[in-house]
DNA sequence: TGGCCGTACTG
DNA sequence: CAGTACG
DNA sequence: GCCA
């Protein structure tokens, strides 16, 4: 790229990385490799380089025609049972891809793929594309009528793959904030507030050596958005928890002069505008951002150029751009429901018969989408196997299905090499096992970050739990259980002692002392009021006397 | 004044 | 082990 | 940073 301009850096960012890249995955077409090229050109100015290197591109990425096509039916299904209103172009943004796999098998690739038409920016951002030629009209014929009618999704529809997987979701849509399209806005003035103790908080979590004023002021920044009054006047706040004198007296500033001297000054320096941007990489918190920083690189370009880099870091680099734009609820709703369609394949490939699929397993989005978030920072899918099979090689398997899909996937946690290692030593690993990694689905823009959990059923409703958040929330109801003497876990509730002294200083029991069935059953052993998700911004609020004991 | 969640994965 | 990440 |  840059190819032309005299101007142009010898050795770019971006040369580096896709040297880099390119090296390290050399059977892997470029679109997918590079997404930043088609990044660039729809969010800088002009590109600079036109002449697209046509690539070959074609085939390679492993067939996986026998299986993409009922993957892709499947998911439409899923997502038309989902959003019954949208129309089709809307729901399956993939139609629009120039060209489909769908090939019956013995398809000629009939030679060079026409450069896609496209005008401007998705050009060969698809690792899709590449797969076939032809044919999309059969795809588009095939399953429903023709797509430029649009609106009209046309009366039969779907067959419906059975979304029971998501029992939560189907049950309780009616209570999701969001559901209600009729999204709860907050007080400007709150948000206001809000974004700049978000960026306190961020100085100094970017900055390290002070964790809990990040703690503490991303803390108040959630409360100011989830307050259902505007906040007039900085004393206002002195009643709320978790405000005190300090963070009024910013409040008062702010309200005031609409900015924070004291903010301003501390995020001018070098350092703080370094670390601030190379700790937005997957995988680089405060002490290797000052790390680095103190060996003078001071941007990710820089970074990716001293070769310091882990294999994590480096996808997270890859994709770093992409990763701070927020994830639409549609888009994460079409997500999970890849992740469980692929689930169901996966189920069914290990010889769980079809009518049985249902019970066996599931997959429930969880994290700020459960929680009635009109966007998420990443999607969250909870697995569980309920039928007593093996887990193992589950999430694995579930990927590589999406991968021969067509689904562009990254990982960020096992790595091929990284995944045998640990199969040895943990025991644990081989029930629960938590995934991260980067996807995207063919049609859309963007890589999203994607987590995987999967766990037993027994401890299904404290993962949900956990899963669904937020953040504070959790803590909130955990510090709440130790102050009970217990520990509560994604696994259950011990008993927890606490020692004097040290910092470790909690003594934990192994034993799971009760088996709950929901969340509700959570709430109510703890002697807490069931909270419902889309309320879980703020703290716990206990009823009556606190339990003393579990029975 | 000292605590501020509990867990999983990486290297 | 420390570091980073997850909610 | 806030709080017990």
């Amino acid at each position: 790229m840059a190819a032309a301009q005299p101007e142009a850096q010898p050795s770019s960012f971006w040369q580096v990385l896709e040297e880099q890249v390119l090296e390290e995955h050399p059977d892997v077409p470029r679109d997918q490799l590079l997404p930043w090229e088609a990044w660039e050109r729809k969010h800088r100015k002009r590109s600079c380089d036109e002449a697209t290197t046509s690539e070959p591109g074609a085939g390679s990425n492993g067939g996986g025609g026998s299986i993409a096509e009922p993957f892709w039916d499947a998911l439409e299904a899923s997502l038309r049972a989902e959003h019954p209103h949208l129309a089709r172009e809307e729901l399956l943004p993939w139609l629009k891809l120039p060209r489909q796999r769908r090939q019956p098998a013995a398809a000629a690739p009939s030679a060079a793929a026409p450069p896609p038409p496209d005008d401007t920016d998705n050009g060969g951002d698809s690792d899709y594309e590449a797969i076939g030629s032809e044919e999309d009209e059969a795809f588009v014929a095939g399953s429903s009528d023709s797509t430029r009618a649009g609106t009209q999704p046309r009366a039969a529809i779907v067959p419906l793959p059975d979304t029971s997987g998501n029992r939560w979701a189907s049950r309780n849509k009616h209570k999701w904030q969001c559901q209600s399209t009729t999204t709860k806005t907050a007080p400007a003035t709150n948000l206001f507030l809000a974004d700049e103790l978000d960026k306190l908080a961020a100085h100094y979590k970017a900055v390290g050596n002070d964790e809990w004023r990040y703690f503490a002021f991303s803390k108040q920044a959630k409360k100011l958005r989830d307050l259902t009054w505007e906040v007039t006047d900085a004393k206002q706040l002195l009643s709320v928890r978790s405000f005190g004198q300090k963070s009024v007296d910013k409040i008062a500033e702010l309200l005031a002069t609409g900015a924070l001297r004291r903010l301003e000054t501390m995020q001018s320096t070098d350092r703080a505008q370094a670390l601030a941007e190379l700790t937005k990489v997957h995988g680089v918190g405060c002490k290797i951002a000052s790390d680095w920083y103190a060996k003078g690189i001071t941007s990710v370009e820089a970074a990716v150029q001293s070769g310091l880099m882990t294999a994590t870091q480096r996808v997270g680099a890859r994709f770093y751009k992409d990763l701070q734009v927020r994830i639409p609820r549609a888009e994460v709703t079409a997500i999970v429901d890849a992740v469980r369609v692929a689930l169901r394949a996966t189920l069914g490939a290990r010889g769980v018969p079809a009518h049985a699929i249902d019970g066996a397993g599931d997959a429930t989005a969880s994290g700020s989408y459960r929680r009635g978030k009109p966007s998420s920072g990443d999607v969250d899918v909870l697995l569980c196997r309920r039928d007593g099979g093996s887990d193992e090689g589950l999430i694995e398997q579930i990927l590589e299905y999406m991968k021969a899909a067509g689904v562009s996937v990254h990982h960020l946690t096992h790595e091929e090499e990284v995944q045998r290692g640990r199969a040895q030593r943990s025991v644990r690993t081989a029930t629960c096992s938590s995934y991260r990694g980067i996807i995207r689905l063919p049609g859309y823009e963007l890589h999203r970050r994607l987590d995987l959990k999967l766990y037993p059923p027994e401890d299904f409703a404290y993962a949900l739990l956990y899963f669904t958040g937020s953040d504070h929330f959790n803590r909130s109801m955990r510090h709440y259980a130790k102050t009970l003497g217990y520990s509560l876990s994604d696994h259950g509730i011990v008993h927890a002692v606490k020692m004097a002294g040290g910092k470790d200083n909690c003594v934990r029991g192994t034993k799971n002392l009760f088996e709950a069935r929901t969340e509700q059953e959570i709430f109510e052993k703890l002697g807490l009021q069931y909270v419902e998700p889309s309320q879980r911004n703020t703290d716990v609020v206990p009823i009556g006397d606190a339990p003393r004991r579990l029975q």
